[in-house]
DNA sequence: ATTTGAAACTTGGTATACCAAATTCCATTG
DNA sequence: CAATGGAATTTGGTATACCAAGTTTCAAAT
């Protein structure tokens, strides 16, 4: 007779068994963030707790759940009567972001390169691939889609959850940017080039190499962003009026 | 006659005129935040949430809102069975939020050499001298707070808004275990030095420098803590039984 | 003595009602 | 006709009730 049970949990260590009963509140924040990233809910837009709750057939208790979710993720903001609209941030609050992000995925390709396994950076390589080859019959969409897959494999290749947390945060804040800046040829063409020098860095598993490249292209992202929306601003700006819409994504 | 009218906005420019309506929730938060770091509500304590409404004299509804809040800075955790209770992160959590922390500020130090006033330098080295003079006779809490307003001041200098929020957050993750690793005397020495090396770049404005002291800084806290709380966990490492309590920090 | 499982209890999720604050509308006023 | 201000409406904050899912208790069964 077996005096000590079997151990389930050891046994069941990798992979979660069943998947975690889901609340209204986090099924309407994901229908709610996708709606947002895809622009069906446009930047400033106000969002009534009662409207929204009653198109999505919950109550504004869940809804209100939602609300707060996506505003700690800065896809929401409140306004100071607390009424809630779709985010619409300025150029400079958008390079803001980017230049945090800049150093989060910088962090990511040095732990990458300590934590990956091979066939981690056989796949984020062959990704590459696969964009360079696809680059000009591909829809713009899934061509980002390939791009956003490449940074997110390397920060879940750096194994550290906080950081895949705030980076997927920040991408989430920046989608809707990035995705805008990715359409241009020439973003594209300069975007392929980083991604094969930061491929390269992580074959060699070097680190501080890694870094450098990833904050680099971070930091070209922010110039093809400012380039792709601030053009027709600086028209503008000679004139200071009390012109407080400040250059926002959603101007043009 | 004046056609035109007075400008209120500009007028009022700075300083934000009535403090904002504060609601039970916000509230709420900042309440059970301070309890958290203070350790009046201890690491994995279970908090039901009539009980703790009741305690705080609210209802369920804008207390939930507040966990939710916590919860988004990682003060409080929910269960699979979302049940919530306070954060006891591990030591392995610690040091993961610890590193991303480091390039945030590192990230801090460059951009403040860049935008800080002088001003605002000269503060920063005032705290300086007050933490080499005071590190004696001063108390642990008091001589933490000079620390953490050191870092922030810095954050603060960075003129970039999501890098302070990111802060914020992270900062009071780790607010325990960096008092915990505060009060080592051998710590306090060292971190002396560090804030001297940080303090000169900064009044250099030599970014990268006060990037990389910084980044150093927070790797000698990583170690530093690890140390303070990981010694008698070693005695354990040996036998590798079913302990699932993971070596966290409430464990002394 | 251990296991089992149903009943009692606890807990979080959700819907709803009500209130105060904010906004909009519109008639009145200068 | 623009400005004013109060009424009507809209909106978010909060309390509460109810339910389903989860947990504990404890007595019966092996």
């Amino acid at each position: 007779m077996s005096s000590a049970r079997t151990d389930f949990k050891t046994l069941l260590a990798d992979g979660p068994a069943v998947a975690p009963r889901r609340s209204l509140a986090s099924e309407a924040a994901d229908v709610l963030r996708e709606m947002i990233l895809l622009e069906k809910l446009t930047p400033g837009l106000p969002v009534p707790e009662r409207d929204l709750a009653e198109a999505l057939g919950i109550s504004r208790t869940p809804l209100k759940e939602a609300l707060l979710i996506l505003k700690s993720e800065g896809l929401i903001v409140h306004s100071a009567t607390r009424r809630s609209s779709v985010a619409d941030p300025s150029l400079e609050e958008v390079s803001e972001n980017l230049i945090v992000l800049g150093v989060l995925e910088a962090l990511a390709g040095e732990l990458a390169c300590k934590h990956a396994s091979d066939a981690e950076i056989t796949q984020i390589l062959e990704l590459c691939d696969r964009m360079r080859n696809a680059s000009l019959e591909t829809d713009p969409l899934n061509f980002f889609s390939w791009d956003m897959e490449f940074h997110q494999s390397i920060v879940r290749a750096a194994r550290n959850t906080p950081l895949m947390e705030s980076h997927r945060v920040y991408n989430a804040r920046l989608w809707r940017a990035r995705f805008i800046s990715s359409k241009r040829r020439t973003s594209q063409e300069t975007m392929l080039g980083h991604h094969d020098l930061i491929a390269e860095a992580l074959q060699k598993r070097d680190g501080p190499e890694a870094g450098r490249q990833l904050r680099r292209h971070l930091e070209t992202a922010v110039i093809n962003i400012t380039e792709a929306l601030g053009t027709k601003n600086q028209a503008v700006s000679e004139t200071p009026t009390n012109n407080h819409s400040k250059n926002n994504l959603s101007d043009g």
